[in-house]
Formats: C-alpha cells, sequence, structure tokens
RNA sequence: GCUCGGAUGGUGGAACUGGUAGACACGCAGGACUUAAAAUCCUGUGCCCUCAACAGGCGUGCGGGUUCGAUUCCCGCUCCGAGUACCA
C-alpha cells in the first residue's frame, strides 16, 4: 500500500492512549530524565502552527531518551487562569470556567494530533480546585515565613517570635520593611495581640503593603512591571496610572543575591541570564550621610541626607546634591526664597509623561532648594538641588553630584555653572566631559591623596563606618513583587480580616473556591469582582480578601505538581520530590525571562528552604525556541484616479505599472506566491468576476513578514496540514525550517520536500507494487556505512539541539540506500528506530509490518565506528590554498610518502607549471596545500 | 545609549575543533511518462567571462589583520532583530 498517512496516525495515537504507552513510572531503576514544556494558556483561537514547534523539539527529545534507557518524564498541562476568558465573560456573562473547559478541548484535540508522547494521566490545570488549593497553600507557607539574613534562609515565623521573646527585636537581621519598630523582650510581652500582628506582617515573606502600583483604568486591574510598557499595558494597551493601594506583595527581594548566585549554576542561555542579572540589577557601593547644614533650614528632626553611590571613592568630588522630586524631604528643605522655583519645576515634572521623561533625557533640568549639606569628609558645604534624573524609586531617591567623574552630572554642573573638581590624577578634558576613570592617583581629595581607586574605596568605606555617617552597601535594583489582582479568574487568596489586620485560613479549610458571582466586574463601590459574591466570609463573621492572585502563581511551582499530580495530601510526595528532582530540560519561549522564570527560582528557593524540596535551583537547562512570526501575502488591486478600488488585480512584477492598492490575501490559498484563483474567488466573492492582470500565466503575490494574526490572514493551522499531509510530516517540517533557537517567518513553501522524503522512506519497505517487501540477507558494507552515519549523526545532534540537520541527514540516509536499493531487514529497522522520535507514526507501522512490538522502549542502535573507517580518502590538493583537484590516497600514508606520490602527479605538475614547492602542508585525513 | 543575537545562492538553511563554501530541501529551467494535466522519475542550477566544453576570475554584510589556509580567530565599521532604558 502507498503511505497512508492518516490512518496510520489515527491507529497508532489510539494504541498510545489505550496502552497508556508513555505513562512515566516514579521510581524506577532506569535514570530519570524530567523533559517540560511551558505549559500553554488555553486561548480561544487554538493552536498555530508556531505554538507545536517547541513541543516538537522537546517531544524528540523525550523519545530519543526513552530509546537512550531513560525513565522520562514527559508532562503537559494548562495554565487556565487568565485575562482573555474573564474579558470574555465579561462581554457573554459565559462562566469563564466553561470558556476554558471548551478551549482546553481544543488544544488537547490539536495537540493529540501531533503524536506528542505526553504522560496525560497528570496533565494540571492551574484554574482546577484541586490544583489551586496547593497554589493557596504555598502562599501560606509564605505568609507564615520570614528571611533571616544569618542563617540566609527562609524560616517559620515562629523562629522570628521565639527571637522576640528572647531578645527583642535588636539583633534582628532580617529582610523586612524599613519601618519595623526597635524593641525589648519586655515590650513585645506587652504588645496586644493586634500590635505583635502588625509588627510580624513586617517580617513575612508575603505581606501587605500599601504599594503604588500600576493601575490600568481600562482591564480594572493593576499590573505587574513587567506588564506594563511605556505607561502602556502589554496586553491592550491602554493607558497606566500610579495608584496607591494596600496590596499583597512577595519579598522576593530577600532572595535577590541568591538569585543572581544561582544563574552561575544553571545552564541556560546567556541572554536570559543576563536579563536576569538586570533586572536583579546588583551594584556595590556605598550608603553616606550628608548632614544638611542648620543654617537656612527648617528641619528639626531629619537632619541628614542618605544617598547611595558605586564610587565613593569620588566623594571630595561632589559639587552638589540632587534629591528626586518626589524626595520626602524637598518641601522642608526648601527656603523662602526658592519656593516659587521648586514649586514650578516640581509641576512640569509632574506633567511630563513617563514616555516625555525618557525621550528626553539630553535636556538638563533642575531648581536649587536654597539648602545645603554639609560634605562629611570635608565639612564642605553643598548646595542641594531637584532634578528629575535623580529616580525617586531607586536607592535613597539622592545622589551626590561628581561631576568630573560623571556625565550626568557633569551635564547638570555645566548648566547650572556648578564646580568640576579633578579628583585623579588620570582624569583628562574634564572640560570637556566626565572622565569616569578608576586608574591614577587621588588628588584634591584630602586623606585619600597619593591612594589608588582600590585603596581609597576600602579606606573610605573603612572611615565612614568608623564616623557613623555611612558604610558599605548593596543594592539591588529588584523590587517585591505584587501579589494580586482585582480580578475574578484567578486562585482566592486565603486569607480573611479581623479588626483589618489580615489572618490566613484553617489548612484544613483549603481550597478556599472560587465563588459564584452574577457580572465579572468590580462592584459599584469599585471593590474586585470577588466583592460581588453573597454569602462569602470566614465563619460568617469575617470578609475574605478579595483580590485574587497574578497570573504567575500557578506557573510558579507546576512542575513539583507533574510529579505526583493525584496527591490529596500533598502537593507532591517527598518520594516523588526525592526521584524526579528537577527539571532536566525546559523548552519555552524567552519572553517568559524576567517573569515565569524568575518568580519559579523564587518560589523553589523558598521551597527548599522550608524542607519540601531538594534543589536549589528547578530547571537544569533552558531552550528558547524562536518565535514563529507570519508571513502575509498581497495580491495588488487596480485603483482608479480618483482612488477607488476597481475590478482588476495585477500580478506582483506588474504592479509598479499601475496604481495599486495592497490586500491582505489568505496564504493557505497560496503556493510558491502563486495565488490560486479560482479559491481566491471564493474568499473574496466580490472579487467572482475580477480580472486579473498575469504573468507568464500566473498571478505573482508579494510577500511581508508580520505578526501571526486572524486580521492578516497568514495564520497557518496545524490541522490543515496535519489534513493535507500528516503529523509526521509537520513534525519533521518544523523541525527542517532552521535552528530551534532561532525566530523566523512560518513559510509552507517546502513541506513537500519533507512529505516526499516519507514516502521515498515508506518504499524502501516495499516493492515497485507498494507490497511490503524486505529480506534477511547479510547487509552490505555501503549499507552498513549509510546507516551507521545516520545512527552517529542524530545522537550527536539530538544531544545538542540541533534538529533541523538531522532532517537533512535522514534524507541523506534514505537517499543513499533507495540508490543501493537496501531492502536489508537489519539495517531497516536500526533505521526506523532512529527516525522514530521524528516520525514515530510510520515508524510504529513499519516496526510492526516488520514483526515487532514496543517501539517505545527498544533501545537505539549502538554506533560502530569500524563501518565508517575507509582505507582511501580523496585529497582535496590546494595550490597556495585554492583548491585544484582532488587525489585518492590511502589514509595510512605518513606525510613524507603523501607528498611524494602528490609531487608525482602529472596534474599536479601542471598546476605548479614548472615552479618549485616552498613548502607542503600535509594534514591527515583532511588536505595537501602546496605554497609556491 | 547600553547589553545580547544575527547577516552565507532566487528561498529556508548546511559546513560541529581554522582544512574541498553552498550539503539537504524549496523554487526555477529542460527532459521522460501522459491525448492532456496532476503525480512520479531523470538532468541542470552561486555569480561573471565563454556558443559550449576545458580553463579562468569573483564569491559567506563592508574594510583591515593573523595564518600555508578564515563563513570559522582578532581589530574597526554598516545594517537587521530582541531586551533594556537617566539605576547614581
Amino acid at each position: 500500500m502507498d503511505y497512508q498517512f492518516a490512518a496510520i496516525e489515527q491507529k497508532w495515537q489510539k494504541f498510545w492512549a489505550e496502552n497508556q504507552t508513555f505513562k512515566a513510572e516514579t521510581n524506577s531503576s532506569k535514570p530519570k530524565y524530567y523533559v517540560l514544556d511551558m505549559f500553554p494558556y488555553p486561548s480561544g483561537a487554538g493552536l498555530h502552527v508556531g505554538h507545536p514547534l517547541g513541543y516538537i523539539a522537546s517531544d524528540i527529545f523525550s523519545r530519543y531518551k526513552r530509546l537512550k534507557g531513560f525513565n522520562v518524564l514527559h508532562p503537559m498541562g494548562y495554565d487556565s487562569f487568565g485575562l482573555p476568558a474573564e474579558q470574555y465573560a465579561i462581554q457573554t456573562g459565559q462562566h469563564p470556567a466553561i470558556t476554558t473547559e471548551a478551549n482546553i478541548a481544543t488544544y488537547r484535540r490539536q495537540l493529540d494530533q501531533i503524536g506528542f508522547s505526553f504522560d496525560w494521566s497528570r496533565e494540571v490545570r492551574t484554574s482546577e480546585p484541586s490544583y489551586y488549593k496547593w497554589t493557596q497553600w504555598i502562599f501560606m507557607q509564605l505568609f507564615n515565613s520570614w528571611y533571616n539574613l544569618e542563617t540566609d534562609r527562609a524560616e517559620d515565623i515562629t523562629t522570628l517570635i521565639e527571637k522576640f521573646n528572647a531578645a527583642g527585636s535588636a539583633n534582628i537581621k532580617a529582610a523586612c520593611d524599613e519601618d519595623v519598630k526597635t524593641f525589648m523582650p519586655s515590650d513585645w510581652a506587652t504588645f496586644t495581640d493586634e500590635e505583635k500582628q502588625v509588627e510580624l506582617l513586617k517580617y513575612r515573606l508575603t505581606y501587605l503593603k500599601e504599594s503604588t502600583v500600576n493601575w490600568c483604568p481600562a482591564l480594572g486591574t493593576v499590573l505587574a512591571n513587567d506588564e506594563v510598557k511605556d505607561g502602556f499595558s502589554e496586553r491592550g494597551g491602554y493607558p497606566v496610572e500610579q495608584k496607591k493601594m494596600m496590596q499583597w506583595s512577595m519579598r522576593i527581594s530577600a532572595y535577590a543575591e541568591r538569585l543572581l548566585q544561582g544563574l552561575n549554576t544553571i545552564d541556560w542561555p546567556e541572554p536570559v541570564k543576563e536579563m536576569q542579572r538586570n533586572w536583579i540589577g546588583k551594584s556595590v557601593g556605598a550608603s553616606v550621610r550628608f548632614a544638611i547644614s542648620t543654617e537656612n533650614s527648617q528641619l528639626k528632626t531629619a537632619n541628614f541626607i542618605e544617598v547611595f553611590t558605586t564610587r565613593v571613592d569620588t566623594i571630595f568630588g561632589v559639587s552638589f546634591i540632587v534629591l528626586a522630586p518626589e524626595h520626602e524631604l524637598v518641601q522642608a528643605l526648601t527656603t523662602e526664597a526658592q519656593k516659587e522655583e521648586i514649586a514650578k519645576y516640581i509641576t512640569q515634572t509632574k506633567k511630563k509623561s513617563e514616555l516625555d521623561r525618557m525621550a528626553d533625557t539630553k535636556t538638563v533640568s533642575g531648581a536649587f532648594t536654597g539648602s545645603y549639606v554639609i560634605n562629611p569628609v570635608n565639612q564642605e558645604l553643598v548646595p542641594i538641588w531637584i532634578a528629575d534624573y535623580v529616580l525617586a524609586g531607586y536607592g535613597t531617591g539622592a545622589v551626590m553630584g561628581v561631576p568630573s567623574g560623571d556625565q550626568r552630572d557633569w551635564l547638570f554642573a555645566k548648566h547650572f555653572n556648578l564646580p568640576i573638581i579633578q579628583i585623579l590624577d588620570a582624569q583628562k578634558d574634564i572640560e570637556v566631559e566626565a572622565d569616569a576613570t578608576k586608574d591614577g592617583k587621588y588628588i584634591n581629595s584630602g586623606f585619600i591623596n597619593g591612594l589608588t581607586y582600590k585603596e581609597a574605596t576600602e579606606n573610605l568605606n573603612n572611615w565612614l563606618e568608623e564616623n557613623g555617617v555611612g558604610k558599605a552597601k548593596i543594592n539591588y535594583r529588584m523590587r517585591d513583587a505584587i501579589f494580586g489582582r482585582q480580578r475574578y479568574w484567578g486562585e482566592p487568596i486565603p486569607v480573611y480580616f479581623k479588626d483589618g489586620l489580615p489572618y490566613l485560613i484553617k489548612e484544613e479549610e483549603l481550597p478556599l473556591l472560587l465563588p459564584e458571582i452574577d457580572k465579572y466586574l468590580p462592584t459599584e463601590s469599585g471593590e474586585p469582582p470577588l466583592g460581588r459574591a453573597t454569602d462569602w466570609s470566614y465563619e460568617n463573621r469575617y470578609e475574605y480578601e478579595l483580590s485574587t492572585m497574578p497570573g504567575w502563581a500557578g506557573s510558579s511551582w507546576y512542575w513539583y505538581r507533574y510529579m505526583d499530580a493525584q496527591n490529596g495530601n500533598k502537593f507532591a510526595s517527598k518520594d516523588a520530590i526525592a526521584y524526579w528532582k528537577d527539571v532536566d530540560l525546559y523548552i519555552g519561549g524567552s519572553e517568559h525571562a524576567t517573569g515565569h522564570l524568575l518568580y519559579s527560582r523564587f518560589w523553589n528557593k523558598f521551597l527548599k528552604d522550608l524542607g519540601y524540596v531538594n534543589e536549589e535551583e528547578p530547571f537544569k537547562k533552558l531552550i528558547n525556541q524562536g518565535m514563529i512570526q507570519g508571513r502575509s501575502n498581497f495580491v495588488y488591486r487596480v485603483v482608479d484616479e480618483e482612488g477607488k478600488g476597481t475590478n482588476t488585480l495585477v500580478s506582483y512584477g506588474l504592479r509598479k505599472e499601475y496604481k495599486t492598492s495592497a490586500l491582505h490575501v489568505d496564504v493557505n490559498i497560496v503556493e510558491n506566491e502563486i495565488l490560486n484563483i479560482n479559491k481566491f474567488k471564493e474568499f473574496r466573492p466580490e472579487f467572482a468576476n475580477a480580472e486579473f492582470i498575469l504573468e507568464n500565466g500566473k498571478y505573482i503575490c508579494g510577500v511581508e513578514v508580520e505578526k501571526m494574526s486572524k486580521s492578516k490572514f497568514n495564520v497557518v493551522n496545524p490541522d490543515v496540514l496535519i489534513e493535507n499531509y500528516g503529523a509526521d510530516t509537520l513534525r519533521m517540517y518544523e523541525m527542517f525550517l532552521g535552528p530551534l533557537e532561532q525566530s523566523k517567518p512560518w513559510n509552507t513553501n517546502g513541506i513537500e520536500g519533507v512529505f516526499k522524503f516519507l514516502r521515498k522512506f515508506w518504499r524502501l519497505f516495499h516493492n515497485e507494487e507498494w507490497v511490503f517487501h524486505i529480506n534477511d540477507s547479510v547487509p552490505t558494507k555501503a549499507e552498513l556505512k549509510a546507516l551507521h552515519k545516520i545512527i552517529k549523526k542524530v545522537q550527536d545532534d539530538v544531544e545538542r539541539f540541533s534538529f533541523n540537520t538531522s532532517v537533512s541527514s535522514f534524507m541523506i540516509a534514505v537517499n543513499e540506500l533507495t540508490d543501493l536499493k537496501c531492502k536489508n531487514r537489519q539495517v531497516l529497522e536500526d533505521l526506523v528506530v532512529v527516525l522514530s522520535p521524528y516520525a514515530p507514526h510510520i515508524c510504529e507501522e513499519l516496526w510492526s509490518l516488520l514483526g515487532n512490538t514496543d517501539l517505545s522502549n527498544t533501545a537505539y542502535p549502538t554506533f560502530n565506528p569500524a563501518y565508517l573507517e575507509e582505507a582511501e580518502f580523496a585529497y582535496p590538493v590546494s595550490i597556495n590554498g585554492k583548491m585544484k583537484m582532488n587525489l585518492n590516497l590511502s589514509l595510512s600514508l605518513e606525510q613524507d610518502q603523501a607528498v611524494e606520490i602528490v609531487l608525482a602527479n602529472e596534474q599536479v605538475q601542471g598546476y605548479l607549471e614548472g615552479k618549485t614547492p616552498k613548502k607542503i602542508i600535509f594534514v591527515k585525513g583532511k588536505i595537501v596545500n602546496i605554497v609556491v
């Protein structure tokens, strides 16, 4: 029979499902291997060809690892809480759970069609109560924990209470809020329960905090920093404003250093690590307190300004201090004379939008407060300014201005005519621009004069600490993550309020179910949608938290649930966690670099601190698959003089001769840029009677790369390709497209080549009449060579995730075996095994036709290098590095013998034209190069 | 601006440690089969010169360098993509 892909694929998909072929057993004598895909959000649009790219790669890898004797865990699930289902619910009143369920069914059908080897018995859905029970449970653990900087790990809150009881708060080293109280053990004993709770909340790893949040009125929700782009929401592009709100936060900043250091232990793409490093934003420097000169200040209490600097060595070069306009001391520092100017500047700053501020980095602006600080190292008076180049949200919101060493400070000083003091003898041209050099010796710098950078920094840090005016300090850019959304379709936070203070519900009361509500909108009083729930309170008395968890909650631990997905008593059993440990290979898009991948590492470290999991890092190796872009096709409609479209369409090559407007055309009715005119008339009935101006009898379409989207008619649906060519062709073609990690536009041109390959492969096992036909003869040397070449090539390629090159090599192998008329059982059986991770259906079918069973648990053939050994090699002979000819020589020949034969060769002599070779390079098995 | 990628035929791409650039496909051209088309098969296909072959010249974004030899290593640029954005 000819290659009947549809029947074969259905047969084997059914077989795998019925036999649970890919069910992974926890505990096995085989070594474990955990291959994870980033689970999808099941959107209403279903899968397009870009989605499965990473899944196909991970599936090939999983199937390959199974053949190599590993116990492979390869699960799949759904990140099923999220905004689109809720937007849809708002519009239609349909419960998000219902749309989500329907979307998941579509996803499942589409995934099944591609023939993935997922262990579906471990499927998870983040919106299922049996799953989010454990998301809520982890939240409770975070609430019940604090970060002890002495042990450098999270601990149960009871250890903190013990410390308070024993010694008060004086010697506590913890990651906590800034406004914690200082108290004695005796004070603690007299605190009321409420007072204790207020204080403890400042230490908990998830805590309530009045935060300035990114409030998006159009979405009616708060957005995380990474969901805001240039002052607009990433989803929808609605304007975002700053608003103060009580919000749950996650104290991820406690883990900043560990998150940074951990990057050195994992095998991730360098750009992702770099993004995380930037996000964490560690800078090593010092904090310095500048006392405020009392002369004209109205300040009584806070009598200093604290700045953070990475160049404490430049402190003798300070000629001004700049505060962010939002800095809390600005009003108090402003003198009567400067009031008007400062007020004007602040208004002006407020008017500037985020975008303006960014576009406008070159204009220098600022205003003088009229007050001065005293530089602690030399007692000089330094003027205090405000300027919007200083950000309130970073460091202390105040910087020391050193114009000779920092270009922004230099511009500021020039503009406002402030002194520029040279501090290092190696600084050059500081009248022209700042020179940030660390070379040379200090000058004009009091007690550090003559020292080098390193000496000066150490010296100053010590001096500051001894004099109580500062100390060495490490600053991180990363802020705590806001952990609440004013939304319906998310995990309820397992918290209720009593006298305005948050308390956890009891563990046995989990899960706290999402209540039913009448509409998925905020309440009239502006409370989140959960405020609409009736009869929803804790113990019928206390109000529940009305925010739900953000999108990243459920995805921050899901890989552990796969280890033991059905467990009703724990998020996963100790045994399962001890066996599967961590994810060996994680494949997904780089858009999650600073969101999901950072939060997941944070929760993982936290769970490890509490002893629930064993590994410090969850994902050992990460691969980013490239984005598949859309590739749009266009037709060109001739436009008349008034600019109105006519009924004539002109082919791409001739469009310049007319006035035209380009129209998107469905890429699925275009093949190799040639338009199928009949289908086009169906696609756009208004052109049913259109005239087509053709070139060479064809209508050629224009092409452009754009985002893949319905409105651009460039969405290619895998279902259609599977119908026409089968899943095996789709899988191989997606890999054949190019390196996995590279972004590329989808182009269906060329899929025929892969399909033809599979037919040719099928034909290897059949005679002219399509009857299955193989023999049991002894394989020839040439057949074995072709086979072992591919055995080696595929194992090398898969191990380095170079799937595209294997596909080419398969084609070469099949071409060679076809030319050899190979019908040999031994060779073909091994070939089936080697190809099976890529094209599992056709291989299962042939495997069973060969009389075998259980392909998935067969061993990958052993490579035997002896079959590749050659006695001779066609050496390329080059003259002065230019390849001229090939010469067959025995590989046993050493340099001297080889050179002798080469020089004796008539053709070589011809090339030499009588000249004597100066030098002859001979690399065994590679090349002969004659230099004349 | 900074950081990280990338640039190879008409197209997707290959060349893994410096050793025959363009594998494998697509497309295109020609041919076979066919009443015809589709499918299939065969041949050719980097560019230039040449009727053609032989031979030759040029060729991996651009300009230099190291080397017997560079798509690969080094220096300096151009362009494209991604991330980030006054971080003190």
